[in-house]
DNA sequence: CTGAAAGCGCTTACAG
DNA sequence: CTGAAAGCGCTTACAG
């Protein structure tokens, strides 16, 4: 019933506690033989090393944190994080690494949580979400000297490891490619303006509509909730010279805006062209199914927990760029009817 | 830079690292001058007790396990799971307890997660979900001691601690309300047969069906994914004496199912009258927005977390019946046209 | 009320 | 290649 130790495995091996652990963990210091014994008695007696004797000699915790900062109501439905969230466990499982999650509500809570798993050396870092503007994370974590990967930067020089990818490249495509069906007056839904990325994509949606020379491209402010996302799009269509296409920044927001459409009488993509960033199942469920900004976001997910482990691991890691969203046309897109 | 122990506290207080224990803790043992002067000191240099440091000296891990088996593509927009999390972490957070989450593929892979886990001592108790009949994990938690609640079973007698709710009741409430509407053609988007609590709804819905003498009544089974909701949906709008009301087992299912009407061109709810299992910001996104069998997702999260602590805490607990989950009626169900 | 000490189960120099 | 021992940072009886 008692769960077994070492030193059961050593009385039954015959050996020292110290020759069981070089044996387990695979270091130099016992003889093959030697070796093949304790492994098999370890695995015939079910063991498993105790986390925290490891963890408190100096070994790691092997755990790494992710907080997730949403209200509950927007965080079920937006696959973003679940999708990460399999990425990171695709690699994190493979290292026998644990994944410790807290829902906050703030990014204040945020950085109490880090000092607090930090303290209690609970995990060995941390995957940051959100990247803002002068974000305040940013310089605890430097701080604190805490492995941290941040997913969503832009790029840029910054103390801590940055995974990113180039969204601006991604919504110019979108744009372009609207524009060639025939669009001309393109407004967005964008997400939370503070977040760097919603920035990002901000910029180059400007710059590419002003560089086609489309005048009345328009981004309206929503934080990726549906009840946003439908207010955004009812304020789009009711003015007199209403878009004939409209990018979301997330697909929850798109899903919102087909159905003010369809509630509106306007038919998609007769009427209006919708294009969801982030391509999940949710895009598919709908009719029309919608035209999205697709990335690997599992992949995405395991790269930042590689890069992780790497940064745990002492090694000197530089910002990694991620694959750039491609555009996977579905029926929500077509050319405007006129 | 170096994280303090306390050891640094008792030297700075002047007193033993045990009283500093006592004080930290809560504990008897110190006086009431010098618990606020330790207490203080804490404070002032920012003190987390290393965790591993206390679950070694017998004290708790002070986390719990939380298991995902679903395929990554589902587990995005489920957002089933999520409201659970987020009910856990309310409970958890409060009484800073932390979620150790791992995405498995099989039930075998998780009773090795759960063996694993308790191996190492990594968690202090698990919560379960998805039970099967004969579900191969019961005795293995048994065997283990391992601290459990499951969610989802039918709440009969059982080894391990359950949080169930009248599925049975609730459905026959919808079946109730679409005849009172008018439908006497009521079909059935089941999810994964094998879930005991797809087997206690599969009986109450036939049992209620033919109580009202509705002899078409049908349960088609399907995954819980929206590309088998569009499957069996779309299998029973084919035939000639099609349904005029379907009851799907979650809202995915029931989302892709108002999808494929449309694309058929049958009008929702005139033609097709639909209700969701599981109430989620998913239903009110779509238009119509569906009506659902709400129920507080968070909130039966928060009571499993609480059940399983008190179980941790060696109180004897049994099984709990949550709340029944209730109809919310919204534009997706209409009397039949005819 | 307080202090000194053992012990939790590992890892890792340090001698042989 | 192997053994004996110290130490990680707490908690908790056990004496005073």
């Amino acid at each position: 019933m008692k769960r077994p130790t070492i030193a059961d495995i050593a009385r039954r091996a015959g050996v020292s506690k110290g020759a069981v652990s070089y044996a387990l963990n695979g270091q130099p210091g016992v003889s093959d033989t030697t070796r093949k014994r304790i492994l098999a008695i370890a695995q015939e007696i079910g063991f498993n090393a105790n986390s925290a004797a490891r963890a408190l000699s100096g070994a790691r915790a092997r755990a790494v944190g992710l907080t997730l900062c949403r209200p509950a109501r927007i965080l079920g439905i937006e696959p973003w994080f679940m999708g990460l969230i399999s990425g990171f466990e695709a690699e994190l499982g493979a290292q026998s690494y644990a994944l410790t999650l807290q829902v906050v509500a703030t990014p204040e809570q945020e950085v109490e949580v880090y000092r607090r798993w930090w303290g209690e050396r609970r995990i060995d870092g941390v995957i940051v979400t959100d990247l803002r503007e002068n974000d305040l994370r940013i310089p605890v974590l430097h701080q604190l000297q805490l492995p941290a990967v941040v997913i969503g930067g832009s790029g840029e020089e910054s103390p801590v490891t940055q995974i990113w990818s180039d969204d601006g490249g991604a919504i110019t495509e979108a744009v372009r490619y609207l524009v060639a069906l025939g669009h001309s007056r393109i407004a967005r839904v964008s997400g939370v303006p503070d977040l760097l990325h919603t920035q990002v994509r901000t910029k180059a949606f400007n710059e590419v509509c002003a560089s086609l020379g489309l005048s009345d491209a328009i981004t309206v402010p929503a934080d990726y909730t549906g009840e946003e996302g439908s207010r955004a799009t009812r304020r789009l269509l009711i003015g007199g010279d209403r878009p004939t296409a409209i990018i979301y920044d997330n697909d929850v927001m798109a899903v919102a805006g087909l159905a003010v459409a369809q509630e509106m009488g306007l038919s998609v993509p007769g009427d209006l062209s919708i294009v969801a960033w982030d391509d999940s199942p949710l895009c598919s469920l709908v009719h029309p199914p919608l035209t999205a900004l697709s990335r690997d976001v599992s992949g995405y997910g395991a790269q930042a927990a590689r890069e992780l482990l790497n940064a745990i691991d002492g090694k000197k890691v530089g910002n990694v760029k991620a694959q750039t969203a491609h555009l996977t046309p579905r029926g929500s897109t077509a050319p405007p009817r006129t």
